[in-house]
DNA sequence: ATTTTTCTACGGGTTTTCCCTAATTGATAG
DNA sequence: CTATCAATTAGGGAAAACCCGTAGAAAAAT
């Protein structure tokens, strides 16, 4: 039962796509969607095996910002079995459109989340009754964490501007003393804790920031993050 | 093939303590351990299935300030084998310890994120040759992965009532502040875009930092980026 | 209706950061 | 082998940020 194993190599949209595809033919599923965005939600990937006429309805009718399966799963750890939502009057207009769209009506949102505020969810639905889709739901949900993991994993390596072509190369000082000053240290504090000089410290902050085209050292630690050269603590 | 369903009921230690030893069992390995924390790091809580002897170990000599395992899964979306851990001196060392106090050396750590910084960490580890070990690994993931988010889940809704309730609350304008402030203004630029007077932004910055209980505005801005109070930019 | 928080602002003194300059080392390219 | 560039180390002086206290008006919460 192993999964399709992309493995390191590099990761194309057609290869994501064609895994979502394998996904739903080896669980015996009817779709597949994917969502990732960066932590600051501009930077947005996703790939789906679901109707190009479905998907043109459902981005033309901005579907997302009503979607309590997308809303639901931002704020959740574990999965969200669409059977367990709530039908308020949106949800259920918008279950209306897909149906007739041709949509099947069970499904889950697996989200899953990156060490930067990055969040994926993956989306699979599939036809039948509900007492089917019951024993379907507790058979497929742990291959669904892995393949959730696994997408969002390539996809954050692959697309979104974490890559390491768009990261600037600081030095092991300037990244050493970078994470220092985010946690809290001044520049004298951190001199002393790597005992040097505070005003080495400054020089090698002041690197750090013209590499990051930072004004500031505040924005230095800001890009040092979104950059993830250095943790938010 | 399903998972314990522990559900929605009320959770105890011991019942999490179980949840892992069945999951030994049923998986075919010998311990298992998850740590969870919320975003700050400050409240940890954690089970195992580790030997006492090891644990007391492990603690009294602060490993966890060492452990790859940690350091890596921390950082990563995917699952770390143990196995593809770099042996740097210390981890070595680490690994020497363990192996004295009997523990295996096959083992993998599986990373879960919540929506507010929250992380866990399940690891588990077994015997036997590293063929074997390959084998196991490919078959597991999956419940892990499963496993993982429902312990997760569970510890933090049970143990870590971080939800918003840790989350600090910074008033509008101290957040308008602090995100000019990530990107590169100066106090002064702020108080000219917004026009109102430095000495006002600084105030707004102090009480800022005081609801992040950070020591400097540098840091205030990681914890604003961790809290999703701000943006990187 | 009352209390609390937020937003605004100033003064004065202390600390920290920032910029310029500059020596030493190590690696790498010519 | 030497020239060059990046990394690391540092001092002096100017600019900015920070701290602490105070304080009134507006908005929000209770």
């Amino acid at each position: 039962m192993a999964l399709i194993d992309i493995g390191l190599e590099q990761t194309s949209s057609k290869t994501l796509q064609d895994f979502l595809l394998q996904l739903c033919d080896r669980l015996g599923l009817d779709h597949a969607a994917y969502a990732g965005m960066d932590q600051s939600g501009g930077d947005i990937r996703g790939f789906v095996t679901y109707p190009t006429e479905w998907v043109r309805h459902y981005r033309d009718h901005d579907l997302a910002k009503f979607d309590p399966t997308l809303h639901l799963a931002s704020r959740s750890i574990a999965p969200v079995d669409w059977g367990r939502i709530p039908r308020t009057a949106d949800y259920q207009r918008m279950l209306d459109q897909a149906v007739a769209f041709g949509i099947p009506e069970n499904g889950v949102t697996v989200p899953v989340r990156g060490p930067y505020g990055d969040i994926g969810m993956l989306s699979v639905s599939t036809g039948g009754s509900a007492d089917m889709w019951q024993k379907t739901y507790a058979r497929i949900v742990p291959d669904l964490q892995a393949a959730a993991v696994h997408v969002h994993d390539n996809v954050m390596q692959t697309f979104l501007p974490t890559h390491p072509a768009l990261r600037p190369k600081l030095s092991k000082r300037e990244i050493e003393i970078l994470q220092w000053i985010a946690v809290g240290k001044t520049q004298r504090d951190v001199g002393a804790i790597l005992a040097i000089s505070d005003r080495t410290v400054e020089v090698h902050l002041r690197s750090a920031r013209a590499k990051l085209a930072a004004l500031t050292t505040a924005q230095a630690v800001a890009r040092g993050i979104k950059a993830r050269l250095i943790d938010p603590e």
